[in-house]
DNA sequence: AACGTTTGCACAAACGTTTGCGGTTGATAA
DNA sequence: TTATCAACCGCAAACGTTTGTGCAAACGTT
């Protein structure tokens, strides 16, 4: 069966298309005896309107693209239900792309969104991303662009993230208060930015500390059994007394480690996190950890770049939205002396 | 800056439009001097297609939708990896919604992927969801719709989920051939089918195996923290000496609460899950489950929706997908006698 | 009665493609 | 020479809307 067009109703009611279109939304030009009839024949025939064809002739869709690297469990499905949930009610729609953390993938993606005319973009970049060529094509038509989470240093485009150093810094000077002094800082990607500022906020710290002595050693994982492994082998030569986790990812390879080596924690060492919030509750001991809102963030993303939808003014400088964050001390660290 | 159009193409080349438009695709009506002069051009014209227009002139818009009940971190990423993957490599787009297991979102966001014309729809159903009427009208227009994990029963609609009732069985199983004799089997929301068709399974189960003298209490909790107070409550009265938790949602609110509460795992009380996998594997001890594969699920999903788009024999039955299990076994039941 | 002003609707172009058909070449065959 | 036939390309309609403009009738004003 087909559906129902604008055509058919005008037909059926024997006026023109264009008396149809307006009287479907309430133009006053259009006779109240004619609107209410048309209205009443539009439910009767079900008609809906056909977004394709108002997309085409309004230039405008109404969707915004969504670029994420992976869909795994951590972090991502709380910004995918922070964006989602402003975004429709806004009246938008999410077209959801996954790059896979892949760069052609991401390039490709990006086109895909062009072409389908998006009105807007929210991109979080793969940790192969070192360049944002493929989105100036989007800047010079004027869609927004908003990075989230996976950003880029020195680009102009809009970025909503957290203070990466910071937020490591407030993790491991806890750490350092409450007496660790060798000290496991467990990074996720290497490539990615976010690794690099919460590496460098690491290290900053530490030497900023150096009073205290602290001995360090710093890893790198890809993924959760990757950061298993490199508690595992830490734990055979340089016996850290506290670990920083940089997200629930690695965190999750960190307590169950310990605990298959028998490491009491906090007392012979202490961990804290980088985290959503989760994770750290469900595991044994409840893990101190800074939390990293997704949905928050998310939220806050999906408004931004509502927001530039509705002021075109056409440019303000990039602006870079840091979200704040808290502290939330659990039974993986000891307290405050 | 306005994009080049096929038209401004045209123009450049002093040919026609619709010569542009054939020899973009290689019509082999077209000289290939000129094909090539053409297609040249549009690159150095940094021309793209405007999948707007293609849609509407082609009826077919090469989107997907996908609806879901809601975002969050357990067996949803995993599905959604697994649908994303093979439909983007099919060069087909996801128009993601959630429906906040809201039924009147869920109406709205079919009417939302009905409007901008997707192929297909791939809809996992909200728990408030108790008749499909608003998915008729897709079916009339002869738009593939696949239903997959939350499902409903006595439906015309292809369905791909796992044999709830079976894979419930399976786990409790194992808990009485490994000696458990009081078991709590704790569930998700109530009114989903899923969970209505697995305690069907536990009960039927347990009847069958009266001779052991089994004595069972089942509870429900839509989430980890009711599941975990659940647990606490059972734990005062009933006192199980073997737990079935029928998701990784209810699994980790499962074991927090046996630990805080210091009960030995699996010495006094096992437990046994249905699980995506990931978090038995970090939990304390690791849990004993019934793997249910959301990246599977998902890929299946896809791929079976994507060949109801080329083989467009209208009528064949509907037809039900169940997904092949594994049980296995970890540190929190006890070995096999 | 002549004029301007509303009111209420229809016409047609436009958005950017695809595609059936028809028409113009030049070459080949009869 | 004429008929036949590819080869090659353009015309125009169509997909379903929105919207600027035009036009007729009805109304109100002197």
């Amino acid at each position: 069966m087909k559906r129902t067009t604008i055509k058919d109703i005008a037909a059926m009611a024997s006026v023109s298309i264009s008396t149809v279109s307006r009287a479907l939304k309430h133009h006053p030009d259009i006779s109240l005896a004619i609107r209410e009839k048309i209205q009443q024949l539009a439910k009767e025939m079900n008609y809906h309107p056909n977004m394709t064809a108002v997309q085409l002739r309004k230039q405008k869709s109404n969707i915004i693209g969504l670029i994420i690297p992976e869909a795994h469990m951590f972090f991502i499905p709380s910004v995918i239900k922070g964006i989602s949930e402003v975004i429709q009610k806004s009246n938008y729609k999410l077209l959801v792309l996954l790059s896979n953390d892949d760069i052609q993938q991401e390039i490709d993606n990006v086109r895909i969104c062009y072409e389908n005319g998006v009105d807007g973009l929210l991109i979080a970049l793969s940790n192969q991303t070192v360049k944002l060529d493929h989105l100036q094509e989007m800047k010079e038509e004027d869609t927004p662009v908003v990075l989230f989470d996976k950003v880029l240093d020195n680009n102009d485009f809009d970025e909503i993230i957290i203070n990466d150093a910071k937020a490591t810094q407030v993790c491991v000077d806890y750490l350092i208060q409450t007496g660790c002094r060798r000290i496991m800082g467990l990074f996720g990607n290497k490539t990615l930015m976010m690794t690099s500022k919460r590496l460098e906020g690491f290290n900053e710290l530490i030497e900023s500390k150096k009073d205290f002595h602290i001995a360090t050693e710093c890893h790198f994982a890809s993924n959760t059994f990757e950061a298993w492994s490199q508690v595992d082998k830490a734990y055979q030569s340089f016996k850290p007394d506290g670990i920083f986790a940089m997200s629930d990812e690695i965190l999750a390879g960190v307590i169950p480690a310990l605990k298959q080596m028998k490491v009491a924690i906090p007392d012979e060492c202490s961990v804290i996190s980088i985290s959503d919030g989760f994770l750290p509750k469900i595991l044994d001991p409840q893990v101190s950890y800074l939390h990293h809102d997704g949905l928050n963030l998310g939220k806050m993303a999906a408004h931004h770049i509502l927001q530039k939808l509705v002021s075109k003014d056409t440019h303000i400088p990039h602006i870079t939205l840091m979200l704040s964050t808290q502290l939330i001390i659990n039974q993986s660290t000891k307290p405050l002396p």
